[in-house]
DNA sequence: AAGTCCCCAACGAACGTTCGATTGATAAAT
DNA sequence: ATTTATCAATCGAACGTTCGTTGGGGACTT
């Protein structure tokens, strides 16, 4: 059955590579190393993808796809929207934390993709942005939130979250879940202690 | 005058090559690019620096050494720890902000570094984690801020602060000391208001 | 005479990609 | 049932390009 077998071996390559993208850099990784870590002939690669590129936008583009669909689903709820808020805070670390390798790329080779591939992801993350800004909008209207402009505190929480992908590792000292409920408190509330001695 | 090599030139290539790497990446800049936007042939280049991984490295070298030197000038000083975080993070937030072409490099492109070079670096960026680490300790002990891991919190804020270079530019509607408030009040209070209401 | 600064031309290596051919399985035609 | 045609899957070999780097030689200053 074609169509079938071939695409169990598109996911087996964008598992092999994603990794070896990830560790190396996009443009450290060539096409010949790609085909001895996948064990096949470089130019058979050419049978899965038109090219290098394409290996690197279709792993990006499952990720966001992964991300954004989940990230609809929790705002779709109808949740108080500060409870909302915790179940993104908490997927969302844990989804980037958790997929370290396949996430990266969505973070630091942005600037490898073709124009045209770039602006689909680009699209797809002011989609993004804007699931982020609708909720903050909610949260705000409703006096929950302090009076901070959105967007810096978007960025604010996704550059912590993004920024895990540098030293986090799973095994370590803090697990997936524990993780996400410090992020959560850090976030909602800061790292100072409320009762606000001052010394 | 031999010896001398144009400290002024080199300082003039760095200038240049800076955006350049930052913008496109330093393996898509090719010595030729630098060589044209610098207006000197290719060739000339190594007159000034051995190589071009070099430039990069010297590039990043000084943005470490500079916001290293400041870093412990702030805790160096005897105010209280609680005091000392806030000009630390103020002063942090607005070094990476406000100079993202070269410090774009410092976050994105260690993985291109020779592993020398890379070794030195990352030597330097834990004598950076160390100086945050021992502020942390000091807040920790005199019970200001939560029981919470202390390298989470510095990762949570370098990850929030490293992330500006993404989407913050000056001339937008928050200007630098804005942002530096709004990131201080975000890390250490929360975005949430204080007066806890659930809805 | 020495050293700085710069250019032209070229080298060798590595890269992504393409071409042509072979194999094996499947389906259609005889 | 046997032949034929088709097509996915793989391979070895090579192509053309681009890259970082070097060698050799001029011009100008000290």
């Amino acid at each position: 059955m074609p169509g079938t077998k071939s695409q169990e071996k598109v996911k087996e390559i964008q598992a092999v590579v994603a990794p070896l993208f990830a560790s190396k850099g996009y443009h450290s990784t060539s096409m010949r190393e790609i085909a001895r870590e996948v064990g096949m002939n470089q130019s058979s690669l050419y049978h899965y993808f038109r090219g290098k590129e394409e290996i690197l936008f279709e792993i990006m583009n499952d990720a966001m796809d992964q991300a954004l669909i989940t990230l609809k689903q929790i705002c779709a709820t109808d949740l108080l929207p500060r409870d909302k808020l915790m179940n993104v805070l908490h997927f969302y670390t844990r989804y980037y934390a958790g997929d370290p390798e396949r996430l990266n790329l969505l973070v630091n080779e942005q600037q490898s993709l073709a124009p045209e591939h770039r602006r689909i992801l680009v699209e797809k993350e002011r989609e993004y942005v804007c699931i982020f800004k609708d909720l903050f909008g909610e949260l705000k209207r409703n006096r929950t939130t302090k009076e901070i402009p959105r967007s810096v505190a978007i960025f604010a929480f996704l550059g912590m979250v993004h920024y895990t992908i540098t030293w986090y590792r799973k095994g370590g000292p803090v697990d997936l879940e524990g993780l996400a409920d410090i992020f959560c408190e850090i976030f909602t509330r800061g790292i100072l202690r409320e009762d606000a001695a001052t010394t």
